[in-house]
DNA sequence: AAAAATTGGTTGAAGGTTCAACGTCTTGGC
DNA sequence: GCCAAGACGTTGAACCTTCAACCAATTTTT
C-alpha cells in the first residue's frame, strides 16, 4: 500500500485495522452463509425479507414502497423481485384504491407457508452462525455500537456532510 | 412472522434481535457508502481490494487462486473481474513459468497509480463511517467478537457440524 | 384551474455474479 | 512411465442488480 502522507487521514493503526479487517471478513462470511443455508428453501435473503416483512404486515399486505424502504431495496430491485416472487406462487399486487399510482404488495398462502417452513431454520443460522458466540454483553455493546453507526447515515441525509 | 413451536430451535429474545437488526442494517448501509464513496475513483469495493491485495504482494503480482482467496472472490468472479480491469489498464496477467496451468495478476504503474488516489479517500471513508464511531475499547470487543465468529467458519470445514 | 414539480412504480439495457462445463496441466498410485 | 484424479483458470449461459428513462397519478405553485 502507498505510504502515508502527512496532511491525508492517517492510516489505520494497527488495533484499528484489526478491529475493520475482522468485522468486514466475518461479515463477508456470514452473509454467504445465511443466504446458502437458505438455499435448502429455494430463497434468497432479499426474498426471505420480502417475506419477513409481509408476514408482520397487517393483512399480510404492504405498499411496495414501503416494502422497498423497509428492505432496503431500491424500488427497481423490489419490482424485478416481485415479478419473480409473483411467478413463484409467494405474492401478488394489488392495486391500491387511494391512490391509483400505488400498488400493494400482498402474500399468498403458499408465501405464508414457505416462510412459516423458512423461519425457523433461517434463526438457527442466525443463530449457530452469530448469536451463540456473542455474551450478554456482547449483543448490549453491538446493539450500541451499530444503533450509532446506523445513526450516522441517517444524520447524513438532512445535514450533507 | 409464524409463532415459535417448542421443539425447533426458539425465536431470538429482543436482546438478540436487537443486536442482530442492527449489525446487519448498520453493515448494509455501510457496505453501499463504501462502494459509493469509491466510485468517485471509479472502483469498485472488489476492484479495490484486488488492487490493494496486488499492492502488497512482492513485485505487486500474485497468483489468480491466492488473490481469489484473500479476496474472498470465487475463481470465476476473479477471472471476469480481471477481464475488464485489464481492459481498463490497472492489471495484467503473466503466465506462471512453474507452472503452466498458471497465470500472475500482476499490477500496472496505472493501477498503482488508481490505488495510491483511491486509498487515502477509501481509508478516510472507513474512518469517518466506522471507525471513528468506536472507542478504543469497542475496537478490541469488536476484534475479538468477529474473531471468534470468523474462527467459527474455519472450523466448519474441518468438522462439518 | 392549468402548469409544473413530485411521487409511485415499471421497464429495458448494460453490467455484474453464479454455476456448471470445459481444456490444460500436474500429481499420486500403480 | 501411464492413467486417474485433482488443481488452475476460463468460458458461456442464466440470473440478478443498477441505472436512467418512462408513464401515470398526485400535489404544489401560481
Amino acid at each position: 500500500m502507498p505510504e502515508q502522507n502527512v496532511t491525508a487521514p492517517p492510516w489505520l493503526n494497527p488495533v484499528e485495522m484489526k478491529a475493520w479487517r475482522s468485522y468486514i471478513i466475518a461479515t463477508r462470511r456470514l452473509l454467504e452463509a445465511l443466504d446458502s443455508d437458505l438455499e435448502a428453501h429455494d430463497l434468497s435473503m432479499p426474498d426471505y425479507e420480502v417475506l419477513a416483512a409481509l408476514s408482520d404486515a397487517p393483512d399480510r399486505k404492504m405498499r411496495m414502497s414501503e416494502l422497498a424502504e423497509i428492505g432496503l431495496l431500491s424500488r427497481s430491485r423490489l419490482s424485478h423481485r416481485m415479478k419473480v416472487m409473483e411467478k413463484a406462487g409467494w405474492v401478488k399486487r394489488e392495486a391500491c384504491p387511494s391512490d391509483k399510482r400505488g400498488y400493494f404488495a400482498v402474500m399468498t398462502p403458499k408465501g405464508w407457508k414457505a416462510i412459516v417452513a423458512a423461519a425457523p431454520d433461517h434463526v438457527e443460522s442466525v443463530r449457530e452462525r452469530f448469536v451463540d458466540h456473542l455474551s450478554g454483553e456482547d449483543q448490549e455493546s453491538l446493539f450500541i455500537i451499530f444503533s450509532r453507526i446506523q445513526e450516522s447515515f441517517r444524520n447524513e441525509n438532512t445535514c450533507e456532510k
